[in-house]
DNA sequence: AAGAGAGTTGACTGACGCGTCAGATAGTCG
DNA sequence: CGACTATCTGACGCGTCAGTCAACTCTCTT
């Protein structure tokens, strides 16, 4: 196997990957189509078999795949601010579907969705869902620890919370994309990390 | 028309309505086959084509009749109650994801994911989740003007941030229905009407 | 009794899509 | 060079499914 054919090796899967996710995301998990896919990835539906045996391998890889990228840029960006209020608000910013954003949300819409049904889903959603979680837990403690948050409240607790409302609220933010139903989503948030922990 | 018939026409109507429900929730929206609903209503493909012209006119009166339901059965539960507190702790268990409910939690699942691709179901989304903040936000105001909830908060505000959370947390408990999720669930929506509510 | 018409059936049709496969292309190695 | 392998292609087979339709039943009317 040459350098050339190695690179392109990823390249293809890659690809095949990335237009799984746009499928996903316009069709819907349940609606999308091998062909869709071979056809927005530049290639043919004998390629993404080559790469992928069956659709649903496909599908659950570029889920991972959407799931990877997202955490990844959460953590960039979260390393550059040393302050963990500073952090805190960033993420509620980085989150709000917008753009490309929506599209990570779709993805998640779609993958609780099938996730109902598919106990391996289940317990990816369970990990993914848990490594959210402890992002904002992580963040909660640290705030407590340089006194920047109250010790009032319990991290694990008020992490689950503000996954929750986060979760929920955003969920109706992808449906009704308002610039005011966004500021809202923002504000209740923000008003939720002021009352709780800046005391 | 006989009075037998007229009577078999609205048990059949509604038998593939409620059969339609009940196949959304174990196939999902999208993988659901007009021949599982025929069966499952024990009739045939050509009845349901009788009653519905095409399968997405079954699987929409289907949501919509799930949704009247719900809200008939909020409805129901929370007259009989004087208190607005009472009515809001009610609320939060009787939408718990578990048995039944957790079957409704899965078409509101469905109908979010497809509602994400379709303008009219986008809309009717809009109407259900205004109606479910707005029966919140009644309590409240009337919690309110009975000087039994704090006069600090604003209703429409907590309505949304109330339906929010147990939107978020509900998802996760449908996910993963553990008795401590949902123990969890309960908790958090009972400690957000303490601390905000009854001061 | 005969006709009308609502309600029901399930076999059938045509479309669609996943996965296969024979074959093409190009790069590697002996 | 010729054998071998990795990558890639798209037509095809086979199953699936929505919607149609001719035929049937049952009830009501005249």
């Amino acid at each position: 196997m040459s350098v050339m054919a190695a690179a392109s090796e990823d390249d293809r899967r890659r690809a095949i990957l990335d237009a799984a996710v746009a499928v996903v995301v316009e069709r819907g998990y349940a609606s999308a189509r091998v062909s869709d896919i071979a056809k927005r990835a530049g290639t043919s539906t004998g390629t993404v078999h080559y790469y992928f045996p069956t659709k649903v391998d496909v599908l659950d890889a570029a889920l991972q795949h959407a799931s990877e990228r997202s955490h990844a840029r959460h953590r960039a960006e979260l390393v550059a601010l040393s302050e963990p209020r500073e952090q805190l608000l960033r993420l509620i910013d980085l989150q709000i579907p917008d753009a490309d954003v929506a599209d990570e949300w779709s993805i998640w819409l779609e993958f609780w969705n099938e996730a109902r049904r598919r106990d391996e889903l289940r317990a990816r959603n369970h990990e993914i869902y848990t490594r959210w979680v402890g992002m904002i837990d992580t963040i909660v403690r640290n705030g407590q620890r340089q006194g920047q948050f109250s010790l009032d409240i319990d991290p694990a607790d008020f992490a689950l919370r503000f996954a929750g409302l986060f979760d929920g609220l955003g969920l109706q933010v992808l449906l009704q994309p308002s610039l005011e139903n966004r500021w809202r989503l923002r504000a209740a948030l923000r008003g939720v990390v002021e009352r709780e922990l800046l005391t």
